[in-house]
DNA sequence: GATGAATGAGGCTTCATTCAT
DNA sequence: CATGAATGAAGCCTCATTCAT
């Protein structure tokens, strides 16, 4: 499974033929077939075990008990840091998270829940922390967590699989100094202080 | 190429046939050859006359000639609300743009350098209003340029392309509806007022 | 289909590659593909057409319009005559009708439906053979006509695709000389005069 | 074998996969190779188990001794019905001997002997019957051998293995009764009294 | 310009058989 | 005797591209 979600991330997976797999785990074609029913098996599964450890960080990072403004934003940029770090520690899978947007319904379905689970995640903070007073009311809980869901996505994709322009520092940027500058753009946007 | 653009978008590249594309069309298969070098020369054909459309939005929306800071949001939600006319007028091209981080290398980096010239033309937008004093001065310009393009892409995507929760109100909104609260979270962020 | 027919009834339909059939054929494998949707598929349409040519013989044999016993041994001996000589001309689809039940669901059936209409043909006739008091009344018709069809597809099986002893002469069985002797046992049986 | 002759029957031999036959059985794939040297040996071993069977039960049915032209008929009787008995009882058996005209060149090969085997038998019995004057002398006992055998092969496969017409009582027809209506046929024909 | 038949390389999957334990 | 993981050859089918007309 490692090394077809690093071939599925780096060549995609259509590009990616059982006999590249095979030749890289060093076994035989038919051995494939001994553990996974199928190459769109492998890949659902892959996406699975990926969808448990990122929605376990997630979940995990929800510390969300009232106090100060500071303490939430300070909450948030924590859980930030979580995932970024996550996403490193899982690059290839991220990048088919975030980026494959692939040819295969069932694995194209598989990505699109798992990211409709963060996002939902995501809401269900925000509408505490509205609970709470801490956020202003607003129309649409769900155009928010949208934006903000947009906002972890883009960077990460952007952080860890480029392309960035050749004078940006993005992609040499710290974990936590990451989660500074997208935590702070997150609620206080770009005129913040 | 309006058939081949709509089924790369709906189905994806590499699941639309040539035979498909002609058969919507009403030609035989060997005229496409007549009129495209390949499969992957009419994708890159569609990517060049979409990007050409798109940048051309996004320039002429730059009217920023200094002023107030109302009048820099204001403008700012002006170019928001053509770029989401934009998306909805050309909606295939733009899922492609914005979904299909396709397994074809080629076609990956056209839609990549399309992108990365949209990123610039906010980058340089950014710069303009640090340099007028409408924004406060950060380190890292490029980043807050990825931030805000990944809003836009995220944003842009979840309105046309879903999926989106059943109790959200967003695949619904207007086009300046749509612009103006994603201009508010771009100045305001989260907390803004 | 020539080809295809020849090979399925020498080696077998599953013994029978694709590609064998395109090398007789002296055409790409491509080719194939495009006049038939599959392996299955022209096996269908071999049995689709042998079946019509078959029923057509033994319809246009039908000529019982009563009259003598003599002239019905005669009127079945010419049919019979008549089956011979399409299974002579026939043989490779005969011998797929009636040796081959073979192991593809579809096919087996196609070919289990034209041998169902064959002896529905035989039971039609000696039914009308009944009521015009030529044959004598018997409790269950469908065994007669199931007695008659096994007589006819036993003795062309091995008649023209044998084993039959090395001192038998049947295979040397000129096509009328074999309708005689069956419709003699048809009628007769071992002890008839 | 039970197992592998009921698989082979109802789905085909080449439908039948080792690990079918030994996850029925119970046991590891590694477990049928000890027994069995291949998947043709296993067949090829229920071949020759139901040929000795069967034969056995042919030759015990030879009771002709002489005698009037109803006990040659009797006796005939009594052999139909103890080989409908037996294929009754090995049903499994009966539908590869008489109908998989298999595509295994050993596997056709050594149903094939059975058949022949037993259509001697016939043979050998209408030769006695003709010498002791019970039956009239014949060009070719071969051909009236072919088509007994023809009619017992023929009416079995129906009676068990169908297809067979709504309205026909064929398939519920007891042993005795089968046999009775057979061999009137095998001795009168469609005309016999 | 247009047609559509022909091409052929390439990939996923199956499954009988082997073999180390 | 038994296990079950591993093997790898083989075949059906797809589809972008070509080309004679």
């Amino acid at each position: 499974m490692d090394i077809a979600v690093e071939r599925f991330a780096r060549y995609g997976y259509q590009n990616t033929k059982i006999s590249d797999i095979v030749n890289d785990a060093g076994v035989a074609q038919g051995t494939f077939y001994w553990y996974f029913k199928s190459k769109e098996a492998i890949a659902l599964e892959i996406i699975e075990a990926g969808r448990e450890d990122l929605l376990a960080v997630i979940k995990r990072g929800y510390r969300t008990g009232g106090g100060s403004v500071q303490e939430m934003v300070q909450g948030s940029q924590r859980l930030l840091a979580d995932i970024f770090r996550f996403a490193q520690e899982h690059r290839y899978f991220m990048q088919l998270l975030l980026m494959d947007n692939g040819e295969e319904e069932a694995i194209r379905n598989a990505f699109r829940e798992t990211r409709i689970e963060m996002e939902d995640s995501f809401r269900r903070n925000i509408e505490r922390a509205v609970e709470l007073g801490m956020l202003p009311k607003s129309s649409d809980i769900h155009i928010r967590a949208a934006l903000l869901m947009s906002l972890i996505e883009g960077i990460v994709a952007r952080w860890l699989f480029g392309p960035t322009p050749s004078d940006s520092n993005l992609p040499e940027l710290a974990v936590d100094e990451l989660a500074a500058q997208a935590v702070h753009f997150e609620f206080f946007g770009l005129l913040g202080i």
